[in-house]
Parts: C-alpha cells; sequence; structure tokens
DNA sequence: TTGATACATTCAAATATTTCGATGTATTAA
DNA sequence: TTAATACATCGAAATATTTGAATGTATCAA
C-alpha cells in the first residue's frame, strides 16, 4: 500500500462521526443502509451522504444499490492492508 | 483504545510528511534526531517541530532529550493498540 | 561570556475539511 | 402519472489544519 492510499485512510479514519459509522456496521453485521445511519449520527442526510463517501472513496467500505437504498459493507480487505502497512513500521 | 484516541492517532497518520517521518524512523533503527528530518522532509524548522509534536501528542514516537538534541524513537505499543482497534472493527 | 546550534512557540496567512440549505435524480407506491 | 422516499450534488459558511517568518529558550563550544 502506498503513502498517498495510507494518508486517504488514515484521513478517512479521522473524524469522530466516520468512526462511529465503522463501529455501528461491525454491530449490525458489517451491513448497513443509508438511512440507519441518521439514527446514530446528528447530523444532517447531505452530511452523512459526504462521510459515507469519503469512507467508500478509501475503499473502507463498499456500497451496493439496492433499489432506492444504499447498502454498505465493510471492506475487511483494506483494513488488513492498512494494518500490514502499520506493522511494517514496527519491523 | 476509545475513540477520541483513535482520531486523534489518525489523524497524526493523516499527512505524507509524517508518513514520511515515520517511515525514516523505521528505516533508522526507529530512531531518529530531529536535525535528519530535515534532510528527507522539505518544509521549514517550525514545520518539522510542529509536526513531530502531533506524532508526539498522538504518542505514536516518545520524544527524549539528548544535550540540545531530541531523539525519537517509535511507540510499537501505541501502533498495535491502534491495531487493535482496527481489527476489532472486523470482528 | 559570547556566539552558534538545536529546537519550541507565537502569530498570521493559505489551504483543507466539515456542515447544511437548496436542489437534483432515481426509484417506488398509489 | 403523480407524490413520496432515498440519496447525491452544489455552493457557501464555519472551523480546523498546515505552513513559515519572527522570536524565544536551552545547550554547547570557544
Amino acid at each position: 500500500m502506498d503513502a498517498k492510499k495510507v494518508e486517504k485512510i488514515s484521513k478517512a479514519l479521522a473524524d469522530p462521526n466516520r468512526l462511529l459509522i465503522l463501529k455501528e456496521l461491525r454491530k449490525n453485521k458489517n451491513c448497513l443502509y443509508c438511512t440507519d445511519v441518521y439514527e446514530f449520527v446528528d447530523l444532517t442526510q447531505p452530511s452523512i451522504s459526504h462521510h459515507l463517501k469519503l469512507l467508500t472513496d478509501a475503499e473502507l467500505i463498499i456500497p451496493t444499490k439496492e433499489g432506492r437504498n444504499m447498502k454498505y459493507e465493510l471492506n475487511n480487505k483494506m483494513i488488513d492492508q492498512y494494518v500490514n502497512f502499520l506493522q511494517a513500521l514496527k519491523a
């Protein structure tokens, strides 16, 4: 994983609301609908949409269109790659 | 590790110059002097000082005063704790 | 003690990020 | 086809981060 990607993922993780989203994703068996997010994140719809976009752009979550809803799943592989980079720092 | 700490560490990792510093720290057997940083980071002294402070505040590096120099060492334990948080997201 | 070196701090400008109102698009229900 | 729902996008304001010039402090060398 190159430095630019690490930077992007780190930025995506550097916000309390986005961390909340990831935590809830885990709770919900790594699957979440956009509408669900309004329940635990105290922001307007455009803001939530923005945060989900940043997480998606960092490939930490993977979106799927389901009718007029969006389904989000955690991307375990990307987390693994990010962790690998961090572990390599210690080597 | 609580969300605030994760946020702080993520922010510290979300900058190309700080990532460079961490990478060079690894190269130099996890030990670096402030003066060394000028060689590979193209910023002025106050900026470098600022970045080192953010990394220190996040406890990713541990500073030691050695005469008029500062020695910086990577804090493996903090990286481990951060990695643990990330791994727990997948669980 | 004086000058130089190493680093920190302060302040302000430039830049990036976060947030939301307004609005647009796609899908579904009636 | 019309109205409602789900979400995206745009634009602007508020806030945070990054950067460097100026300056301060501590240490060392002469």
